[in-house]
DNA sequence: TCTGGGGTCCTAGGACCC
DNA sequence: TCTGGGGTCCTAGGACCC
């Protein structure tokens, strides 16, 4: 059976959501992102990208390109709930929706050829002009028979471009594309195929797998099948978070180890209440350390007991940090994780009175925030 | 005006077990 | 009388994505 999968990402989300909250920023050139001497741009619009701005660039940067630019913080909450609020609106149009990222996501058609009169590509830009009219949002869309090639092509046809690449025409579209626009082509593995003069993703499609292999590794076939328009074609619609983390980098470096093992704390319990929202535990605990030269370094423990209480997880971190914390050098960042999931057992089981009474206090704990937001309580610090 | 914050996956070496 | 082989888990770092 071919398969039909639709590629729908949106053009600077972000900068499109400001512009819904404040219509003056319509046709300036604006970023969303860190504002500050030490932010970076997480979305710019089309005319700051004129400029030379980017994402992951740091707003400094951004400013001296463009000096016009109007950077706005932006507010991360509201992107996800309008990007769930248009998953939703998507599953009506298809059977398998998946929510790739917060501003991408993956449609398949397969089967639906009839009910859409046999016009999928017509269907597309039907759904392209919904989305403006419902969401005030511009989005690129593209079709064709997988994930890896749709979201190329969008890629290629932005902003608010739309594309159906037939079945058997994938190779010859990708061909004379650059290799960066391959997903998983990074800096470090562009600049490694430039070196072999490897510019094009034609240049990939003439390579032995046994060719690419010794230059890219075991990551080679999976080049080498992208760059001959061979992709996955089912939607996983089921996603599982690994990971729960909060990093922070402070506005001004950090030397005092008092006052970065105060920041650990509160860290940690971000963490921990993100996780006993879940309901889950945590058996793997990670801490992460930027030094003021960026240099960056990861430690993580292991408990024999999963964990989400704030207390034993500050322990922990607190215990690798005094490790870690070698060089003395200042800090710029810290970051707390957990990982290695599981589910919170029932509070009725516990087999420890100690614990009820820990757990007790961490529900009302998360009781008052739920109410009264994240910052009504806290639990004492160090 | 040097470099955010949330993630995923992979690798390589070591510990440990049978 | 100097050193096997398979498997799993853990740790640290790195590439990459949005």
């Amino acid at each position: 059976m071919k398969k039909y999968i639709a590629h729908i990402d949106l053009d600077c989300f972000f900068v499109s959501v400001e512009r819904i909250k404040d219509p003056s920023l319509i046709g300036k050139p604006v970023a969303v992102g860190g504002t500050g001497r030490r932010g970076v741009v997480s979305s710019a619009s089309y005319e700051a990208r004129a400029f030379g701005v980017r994402s992951a660039m740091p707003t400094g940067q951004a400013l001296d390109l463009c000096p016009n630019l109007i950077v706005v913080h932006g507010s991360h909450g509201e992107y996800g709930k309008i990007s769930k609020k248009l998953y939703r609106f998507l599953c009506d149009y298809a059977p398998v929706v998946q929510q790739a990222s917060i501003d991408e996501m993956y449609m398949d058609f397969t089967g639906c050829e009839k009910l859409y009169n046999n016009d999928l590509p017509g269907l597309m830009r039907t759904l392209q002009a919904l989305v403006k009219r419902e969401f005030s949002l511009p989005c690129s869309i593209a079709l064709s028979s997988n994930k890896v090639v749709s979201k190329i092509a969008t890629g290629c046809v932005k902003p608010e471009g739309c594309i159906t690449i037939e079945h058997g025409l994938e190779k010859e579209f990708l061909a004379p594309l650059d290799i960066n626009v391959i997903p998983g082509v990074g800096k470090k593995t562009e600049l490694e195929l430039r070196k072999y003069d490897i510019n094009f993703i034609r240049d990939i499609q003439k390579l032995s797998k046994e060719t690419i292999e010794t230059i890219l590794g075991d990551h080679g076939g999976y080049f080498l099948r992208t760059a001959m328009g061979i992709g996955g074609d089912t939607l996983e619609v089921e996603w599982i978070r690994k990971s729960i983390s909060n990093e922070n980098t402070f506005g001004k470096d950090i030397s005092n180890k008092e006052e970065l093992l105060t920041h650990l704390f509160d860290l940690t319990e971000s963490v921990c209440y993100n996780t006993r929202r879940y309901g889950w535990k945590g058996k793997t605990i990670k801490l992460k350390l930027r030094y003021s030269d960026f240099s960056t370094i990861t430690r993580n423990v292991t408990l024999s007991e999963p964990t989400n209480d704030d207390k034993v997880v500050f322990e922990a971190v607190k215990s690798i940090f005094l490790k870690a914390y070698t060089r003395k050098m200042p800090v710029r960042l810290l970051g707390v994780g957990l990982t290695q999931f599981s589910e919170a057992a029932d509070k009725s089981l516990s087999l420890f009175p100690e614990d009820d009474k820990r757990t007790h206090v961490l529900n009302a704990v998360d009781a008052l925030r739920k109410k009264f937001g994240d910052d009504a309580i806290h639990t004492g610090s160090v």
